[in-house]
DNA sequence: GCCGTTTTCGGCCCGACTGTTTTCAGTCG
């Protein structure tokens, strides 16, 4: 299966292109063809190209270059010509391709070292278009950039880490091997990837991992275990245990630091379940292992019956191609049915977020009979109408009361403006939560994992309005994770509920739920302090009663 | 580059903000 690896050969050529200021609709077939390909369900390598939507001539031709020799000439002479290092500098926001381009060329800037540094010395005084504040906004740019980079985002570690899995499981098929550390404990990002193997005869497996294709170097390597950096500068860990020691060595290597501490070392034990016995409490989810209270609750026998991934039963914020999703209402309708969800909502951009071909209120009346003409052919799976309706610079909704009282969700979200001071900022949303209409506030603090910190807002304030009218606040699956645990676990502690949506623009994005389910683990939620665990008939009661 | 067609070129993704211009280019969502 070689669908990732060839749609990250067309998504580098976009980015090349964008550096290099080709064409908007070109770097965006490039893209779309990349997105085709990662959402190709069987291994791309047989696949009959044509009959893919988004693949044209051009990217087919790239496409069978790339299966035969592993390479696209394309892209390697874009790289010949761009220092990879521009790339890296295209992220800082505030940078894009002519000011790259323009830094490149008037002072040899092709790295974020060589940028800070310019920066520094004072250099960029005289480049023409970087006065003063730009200079200025550069500088936090970088720095902000420096903190968002340095962890990785759980999805993307996750899948690293699956990876290594299936890797290894390739190799030694029947040896038992856990995920452990902050991607298991469910950490919104994660500083390395540890696993932990039980075998008597480590030797073999640690091989094997230090010949996975996906490092580039071993770093350490005793008997017992070794450590190993991916391509992307990531670290990953393997440590073998004696099956008779497993349990033991999975709960050190699964922490945290804080849950641990303290704590007198255990004996060896199979598994994870003979230690907290040992300990004399009940068995600890890796999610509230972060030296909270989870051992006073667990001594107590009353730590939560925490949600699941099955507890959902449907997914309320979703997109479509009427705007910038990349399925139909259709194509997402089969793959949530697929799922068995016993409903979701369709809930696209509106109108202010231009760029997605938001929906205005005749698009949104227009929308409903294409929702009507596939819920006839889903009988088993109710098809929410609702909106994610952008919640303009004045806290005002982008649509008008009368379109939104005829939509059965409403999720007010802030997509402009992310810099305005934190009590204006606070306002703006308290006010959309007072809009009787809004059931929802998507992605509530606006940050995006390794891309943008969220914007100044006092969450707390949110909780205490949503607590007053009853709105829901979102955990964010997808990139976001927002709210973030913390966060979480303040608004079900005020007894608001939360709602977990992967914010889907394929169905691609839809197992992305987990990741959501374990930021609400990790805040101590049951399934009755989330919104979408409610049955359809508990659903429909519930937006009955706020109606 | 892809797509669809009143078949082989023209449309596709627009509006707001920011900082720097001295009348608007570049960036972003």
């Amino acid at each position: 299966m070689q669908n990732a690896a060839l749609a990250r050969q067309f998504d580098q050529i976009a980015a090349y292109l964008e550096l290099a200021g080709d064409s908007i609709f070109k770097i965006r077939a490039y893209r779309e063809a990349a997105s085709a390909i990662a959402d190709y369900p069987g291994p791309i390598e047989d696949a009959d190209l044509k009959a893919i939507e988004g693949l044209g001539a051009a990217t087919m031709a790239k496409s069978r270059e790339w299966f035969k020799t592993g390479k696209i000439r394309v892209l390697e002479e874009l790289k010949a010509q761009y220092p990879a290092g521009l790339l890296e500098v295209m992220r800082v926001p505030g940078l894009g391709p002519k000011k790259v381009q323009l830094l490149w060329k008037e002072k040899d800037i092709d790295s974020l070292a060589k940028l800070q540094a310019a920066l520094d010395a004072n250099e960029l005084d005289k480049v023409a278009g970087f006065g003063p504040k730009t200079r200025d906004n550069l500088k936090t740019a970088l720095r902000r950039l420096g903190e968002l980079t340095a962890r990785t985002p759980l999805p993307d570690a996750t899948n690293t880490a699956t990876k290594i899995l299936i890797a290894l499981a390739q190799v030694a098929p029947d040896t038992h091997i856990e995920i452990a550390g902050s991607v298991r404990r469910g950490a919104d990002t994660v500083g390395n990837i540890n696993f932990v193997a039980s075998s008597d005869t480590p030797a073999p497996l640690l091989d094997a991992f230090a010949a996975l294709p996906l490092f580039e170097a071993v770093l350490t390597r005793d008997e017992t275990s070794i450590k190993a950096r991916l391509h992307d500068g990531v670290e990953a860990e393997l440590v073998v245990a004696p099956p008779s020691r497993f349990g033991t060595q999975l709960w050190f290597s699964t922490g945290s630091r804080a849950h641990i501490e303290g704590i007198e070392a255990p004996p060896a034990f199979a598994s994870e379940r003979e230690v907290y016995a040992h300990l004399n409490a009940d068995y600890i989810p890796a999610e509230l292992r972060e030296g909270r209270d989870e051992w006073q609750l667990a001594r107590a026998h009353s730590l939560p019956k925490l949600i699941e991934t099955s507890d959902i039963r449907g997914d309320i914020h979703t997109h479509s191609t009427w705007s910038d999703g990349v399925a139909s209402i259709r194509q997402m309708a089969q793959a949530m049915s697929e799922r068995g969800y016993a409903y979701f909502a369709v809930c696209d951009h509106s109108k202010a977020l231009a760029m997605t071909n938001g929906l205005d209120a005749f698009r949104v009346r227009e929308q409903a009979h294409e929702i009507a003409e596939v819920q006839a052919d889903f009988p088993h799976l109710k098809i929410f109408r609702g909106i994610e309706c952008d919640i303009m610079r004045d806290g005002s909704m982008d649509l008008d009361d009368e379109v939104l009282s005829e939509l059965d969700f409403v999720v007010g979200s802030v997509h402009s403006a992310f810099n305005l001071p934190l009590v204006e900022q606070t306002d703006r949303i308290i006010r959309a939560i007072r809009n009787p209409h809004v059931d929802l506030i998507g992605h509530p603090t606006g940050r995006v994992l390794g891309i943008r910190p969220p914007y100044d807002v006092d969450v707390p304030a949110l909780i205490e309005a949503a607590k007053e009218t009853g709105c829901c606040l979102e955990i964010n699956a997808s990139e976001r994770l927002d709210l973030k645990d913390d966060y979480a676990r303040a608004t079900r502690e005020a007894g608001v509920l939360l709602c977990i949506n992967t914010d889907a623009h394929g169905p691609r994005m839809l197992p992305n739920m987990s990741f959501g389910v374990a930021t609400a683990r990790r805040a101590g939620c049951e399934a009755k302090h989330v919104l979408n665990t409610k049955s359809l008939d508990e659903m429909l009661a519930w937006m009955g009663k706020r109606k």
